[in-house]
DNA sequence: TTGATGCATTGACTGATATCGATATATTTG
DNA sequence: CAAATATATCGATATCAGTCAATGCATCAA
């Protein structure tokens, strides 16, 4: 479910598109805007279904909110990855029910 | 916008358990439906979603359609994992506007 | 060819989600 | 304190997505 959550996350134009801008480092909210099409509250909330899946941090600074990857997600992201590459290896299906008739 | 559309397969409970279950090789359809709660035209409108993202692999054999994890999409996302992951570790954001004032 | 089986498609319903404008809150500056 | 700035929240709306029952379409067996 938490997977789910991520994917959920991820699974939007803009919101995959401020992965991809943080990719490069932290960013606050206000620079973020500029290279997203859409308006403040619009971008806000996207950044705060990001956060809730945990895919970004935020960091309070003052006026400024700054956002950045996180590191944990990242790493679960390679690891579902690497699970599904090994596991797409398997060709058979030796107790699928279809193959005993 | 092709791993908007990966995601978006991967980011529903049913779909996500759809990859799990084919993790251990290739299954047709009647056999993932047991394992899945929603009745057989829903998880064939899941099946749709995820061979259309190319998540899955679909292989017709007579009566029976057969599924399995795609490896190019498994290449994929391990890729986007590595790369988040690299990326996270920087932590700096000298490019901010908000950093020269 | 007829009936049974596996899977896909359609149509209707419902709940979730993206979007925006307006407004609220918090912080900094004068 | 007042004005300005950065961000969050709210309310309304419109579109999208998940679900099911019913039906269609192949394929296989008798």
């Amino acid at each position: 479910m938490e997977m789910v959550k991520i994917f959920k996350a991820l699974s939007d134009p803009t919101r995959l598109e401020i992965v991809n801008m943080l990719q490069s480092g932290e960013r606050c909210a206000c620079v973020i805007l500029e290279g997203v099409p859409c308006v403040q509250s619009t971008l806000s909330h996207h950044l705060k279904i990001l956060v809730e899946a945990q895919v970004i941090n935020a960091r309070r600074d003052g006026k400024w909110t700054h956002y950045s990857i996180n590191r944990e997600f990242a790493g679960k992201l390679k690891e579902f990855g690497n699970n599904l590459e090994s596991s797409s290896a398997i060709e058979a299906s030796p107790d699928c029910r279809c193959m005993g008739e």
